[in-house]
DNA sequence: TAGTAGTGACTAACATTTGCCCACAAATG
């Protein structure tokens, strides 16, 4: 059983018991357990054999017991004798927006309804209107909503489709008289690698013109929600957009509240309490009664708790509140620090540029030295080169290299295709006249976790591979990539010195956070590149820095920061102690 | 249910807005 799957039968046993209306702190043991298992990064089965399992964060023993079963039997036996009393076609209820675990059982007990098939029959004809608490407003909604989780799902979207009509939405927001500030929040603000919805915040004295300027946004399809301080949309796109405005002098609190996530937010609250006051988005109150304390930064609200400044990428409550009450939060990568990116495409594969057009472009963006890499031939989809032509390349990186002088240097590598059956495109000697080699798979990703391990793990361990591009081969928000035992990646690259690739696209921002972050703890170097087929896509760097970020990755930790001439030092190092 | 203190009992997840019905459920970070 994967993790996946344990995750998935957490949370539904914690639908199932609120719908059952169980206590609220059995139904949060189990949702603690789901998302700490979904934050693990390693394989469970690895975690369960080191007898390991309560170690991991809302595991007791009573649900490590339960885990084992769940391993040792691919069952859960709690599980099936709850879905004997709640139907599991219950809990799919509760994706229906404005459908909660009471009106679900409500719903459930008076009519007898168990699908959504049934739920909207039921609403057709009118029968939903007569339970107490709801009307024909609230039935008409339901049928909305349910019509809409059949054409956009409850899908999230990747970073890179969310942000560009964030930052769209934000520039129009901002042209409203009146207003003084204007931000994303929220998953965007932390920059997750896919996100749900979108949430904007507003600082103004007069809400009403920038409501109306908001619901009024061309990709708007309707509006689903409006008071006096806060707004919903759905976009035409399916996506939701939250918008809530507040005045300036609140600023602080409410870009905090809104930034979340959820969990940082209910521990910073819990923190306050302790210290006497009641926080919300508008200001800490102090519970002994006087007047607020309003924070125009926050800054101010984490010096108000005895805490350094909290980066949103770090705000997952994965830790950050207490390194940051003990001082010790790291000094995290910033996109400025990038010099180099050390993954491109030309004309000689399947990028749209030259060589030349290329090195011009990361030039005029302050780059000072890249990394020529285009296909090897068996990726034939591709354009691959051969040996020949990687040869004939060979010459004109080094005349493109001379021709742009100090200015940025220019230097040859290959992103060469680790082969199905683990064997490499090039050999060895092949790889010693290049100045960085990174190895990829792009193929047959569906391997079983001990083959397609084996299979980059023994790339790692090639003395002349330097860079493990895109590690498992995700894209976002579907495909989840290459099923790998992390443990032995991390542990192959730490031996050999061998670099990982946080590819910066925001389709594949791969490796991920957790896996950054566990790399960091074990000192394994990482390399942010954008992988770029045109020049425009050299400006995705911010999109890995992020996520290096989120993994708690400072300078020491990213290659592109290092003086190009230590990297080249770097990777002939691990030739020669080979 | 987890965690803690202590081997069975107790405590623990914050604070809001909105809609719709007329007090509460749902949704938000």
């Amino acid at each position: 059983m994967k993790n996946r799957e344990v995750v998935d039968i957490f949370n539904n046993v914690a639908d199932m018991l609120a719908i059952r209306g169980d206590q609220i702190h059995r139904i949060l043991a189990y949702r603690k357990a789901a998302e700490s298992i979904e934050a693990l990064g390693r394989d469970i089965n690895i975690v369960y054999a080191e007898g390991k399992l309560t170690d991991i964060p809302g595991i007791g023993e009573t649900l490590a017991a339960k885990i084992e079963e769940m391993l040792k039997t691919g069952r859960l036996e709690f599980y099936d004798k709850l879905a004997r009393e709640i139907p599991p076609s219950l809990v799919e209820m509760l994706r229906v927006e404005g459908l909660g675990p009471k009106r679900v059982k409500q719903i459930h007990e008076v009519l007898k309804v168990e699908t959504i098939e049934q739920l909207t029959a039921a609403a057709r004809e009118g029968k939903l209107r007569d339970l107490p608490g709801l009307g024909a407003k609230s039935e008409a909604k339901l049928l909305a909503a349910i019509e809409a989780l059949s054409r956009h799902g409850d899908a999230r979207v990747s970073l890179g489709v969310a942000w560009p009509i964030a930052r769209q939405m934000l520039a129009e927001l901002s042209e409203v008289p009146g207003v003084v500030r204007a931000a994303v929040g929220g998953s965007l603000r932390r920059m997750r690698d896919t996100i749900g919805d979108i949430d904007l915040l507003v600082a103004a004295d007069s809400p009403e013109a920038v409501m109306d300027r908001f619901a009024a946004l061309e990709n708007v399809e309707s509006v689903a929600g409006r008071g006096p301080t806060k707004t919903n949309v759905i976009l035409l796109n399916g996506l939701g957009v939250d918008l809530r405005v507040l005045p300036v002098e609140r600023w602080g609190t409410l870009l905090n509240y809104f930034t979340g996530s959820k969990a940082h937010n209910v521990k910073l609250r819990e923190l306050a309490l302790k210290r006497g006051y009641s926080l919300n988005e508008h200001a800490f109150t102090p519970l002994a009664g006087g007047s607020e304390i309003l924070c125009a930064t926050e800054e101010a609200v984490y010096e108000q708790l005895g805490l350094t400044y909290i980066s949103p990428r770090l705000r997952e409550d994965h830790g950050e509140i207490e390194a940051a009450a003990a001082g010790t939060l790291p000094n995290l990568i910033t996109t400025e620090e990038l010099i180099s990116d050390l993954h491109m495409h030309t004309t000689w594969s399947d990028g749209t540029l030259s060589i030349l057009d290329m090195a011009r472009a990361a030039r005029d963006r302050g780059l000072k030295a890249v990394v020529i890499t285009d296909h090897s031939y068996s990726l034939g989809i591709a354009n691959g080169l051969s040996i020949e032509r990687l040869r004939e390349q060979a010459a004109e990186v080094r005349a493109v290299d001379r021709e742009l002088g100090s200015d940025i240097r220019v230097l040859h590598g290959t992103e060469m295709e680790i082969r199905a059956d683990g064997s490499l495109d090039f050999p060895d000697e092949v790889l010693a006249e290049v100045d960085i080699v990174i190895a990829s798979l792009h193929t047959a990703l569906g391997q079983p976790k001990e083959q397609i391990t084996q299979r980059l793990v023994g790339a790692i361990r090639n003395p002349h591979v330097d860079i493990i591009g895109h590690p498992t081969g995700r894209l976002l928000p579907d495909r989840a990539g290459a099923d790998l035992d992390m443990d032995a990646v991390l542990a192959a690259a730490a031996e050999t010195g061998s670099i990982l690739e946080i590819n910066a696209n925001p389709a594949r921002l791969d490796l991920r956070d957790i896996h950054v972050r566990m790399a960091v703890e074990r000192g394994v170097k990482l390399a942010i590149n954008t992988d770029a087929h045109r020049a425009d896509e050299l400006s995705l760097s911010h999109y890995g820095v992020a996520t290096a970020q989120r993994g708690w990755a400072t300078a020491v930790d990213i290659v592109n920061t290092w003086p190009v001439e230590d990297l080249i030092q770097y990777v002939q190092n691990k030739v020669k102690s080979d």
